[in-house]
DNA sequence: TTTTTAAATGCTGTTTTTTGCAATTAATAA
DNA sequence: TTATTAATTGCAAAAAACAGCATTTAAAAA
């Protein structure tokens, strides 16, 4: 066997699998493992994959920018913000969850739109600021520094004087049946006390936390009114959500 | 599994729920407590998330910093929020107001101190949000959109309830006899409410505000405990608040 | 063709990296 | 405070990488 076709051949592999293991590449073409050792290092400084301990991974698995202010899934997040504005009427009370989802919400409202809005994350704060329309109402209350969100006794207790037309939550877990799950238990006593101060309470989910769960229960998914996803409302991975007292957009 | 794979996994599970426990990943993984801990480590040297007590963070989470370019006379501002951190004691309360002054007092405290940390003011909580001992707690209230500060009847309410060590306050104007005075009444109503919540305060000005006026009067210069400017306590544009009942910092 | 030469491959022993385990120390929660 | 849970450290086994060397293979020259 020609060296270019076990090259092409690992080269296929790295395509198709994103990473490959050494051995098993060796076992595969039946030829020493130094050798393929070698064919990947001279791979790599051909900048055609990357090679790592033990193996090789594509170029496109290893890179990243690291200079990413991005965020996570920032394109289905902004899709599921942009459905959630639909539901935003003129001169309406809505308060804003935490979250990077909540953020960019908060971040695509419109300028010209005329709406209170409440908050208790401290980035979504700081983006409404920025509205000249917009009047920003902060719960306070003890700041957790993971979530930068007001949580504890005041901020349940500040948020039991309110109740506003929308309110647009994120949650760390969702499942059909688990219902709302989050990792911290302040983060859960929180929310439900927005839930509690929400006519219309709205979970902003990508797909990706779709039938997943943690340790603390917020509420059950039919607590929710609506659930805004970046899929559309028909697609089969809804359809656990479909029987549920739920609307889905 | 590689190395880059699990790291890869870990990422995406962080950049996906924010938070993670090292415990869940290695069951998830199936590998030992130990290799994730080095993993995530790792990939907190690299910038690629954050390392907390029991697992970790997404950096989207975490990082939102206010930028400061251009904070003017931001040489002066230091010198006054040094010697502001010398009356800060382990385990005191204290209440920070906004402005560009205070600001610089938040992100210089020393990342040991333990304190209490009240403030109305959203980029000095952000600031205090990096500090792993402090714990931060926000003064709800309407949010003015030019000072970033909570105001308002909510918030004065709120203040009427704490009485902190110290409170530090900016102004924007200061004169000897006129006392301290603003441009705007919401804002004065709210500094007096910071004032009343504190047992000592403490003024931070620079030396470029003194003997000026506004149009609305915070208090006089006598309920001020202490005024830090960036000079020598004995110069002599000094002078005239040497006979008032205050002290120079 | 054969001979010569260079490259490629596989083997051996050594070094490095990775990983899991156990004991100690630190941090957090009750 | 005490109890529990994490983090750290040192260590040992296993896997991988590396370097040097011998053998084979392929290509070029005679």
């Amino acid at each position: 066997m020609l060296k270019e076709e076990r090259q092409r051949t690992i080269l296929n592999e790295v395509e198709l699998h994103n990473r490959v293991l050494l051995t098993d590449i060796a076992e595969k073409l039946d030829v020493s493992i130094d050798t393929v050792r070698r064919d990947v290092k001279e791979l790599d400084t051909e900048n055609r994959l990357r090679k790592v301990h033990g193996g090789a991974v594509s170029l496109g698995f290893a890179n990243y920018s690291p200079a990413r202010n991005n965020v996570y899934a920032l394109e289905q997040k902004t899709a599921i913000a942009q459905k959630a504005l639909g539901l935003i009427r003129d001169n309406s009370v809505i308060l804003i969850d935490g979250g990077t989802t909540c953020v960019e919400l908060a971040r695509l409202i419109p300028p010209h739109q005329s709406i209170t809005c409440f908050t208790l994350s401290l980035p979504v704060a700081m983006e409404l600021l920025n509205k000249p329309n917009i009047e920003t109402i902060f719960i306070g209350g003890v700041l957790s520094k993971d979530s930068q969100i007001s949580i504890g006794a005041n901020t349940i207790h500040n948020l039991s004087q309110i109740k506003v037309d929308y309110g647009f939550i994120g949650t760390g877990y969702v499942d059909a049946s688990y219902g709302l799950t989050e990792f911290d238990w302040d983060i859960v006593q929180t929310k439900k006390a927005v839930i509690k101060a929400s006519k219309n309470t709205v979970l902003l989910s990508i797909s990706e936390k779709l039938n997943s769960q943690h340790r603390y229960k917020t509420c059950d998914i039919n607590e929710i009114d609506t659930l805004i996803t970046e899929l559309e409302p028909n697609h089969q991975l809804l359809n656990s959500f479909k029987d549920q007292n739920i609307k889905l957009l």
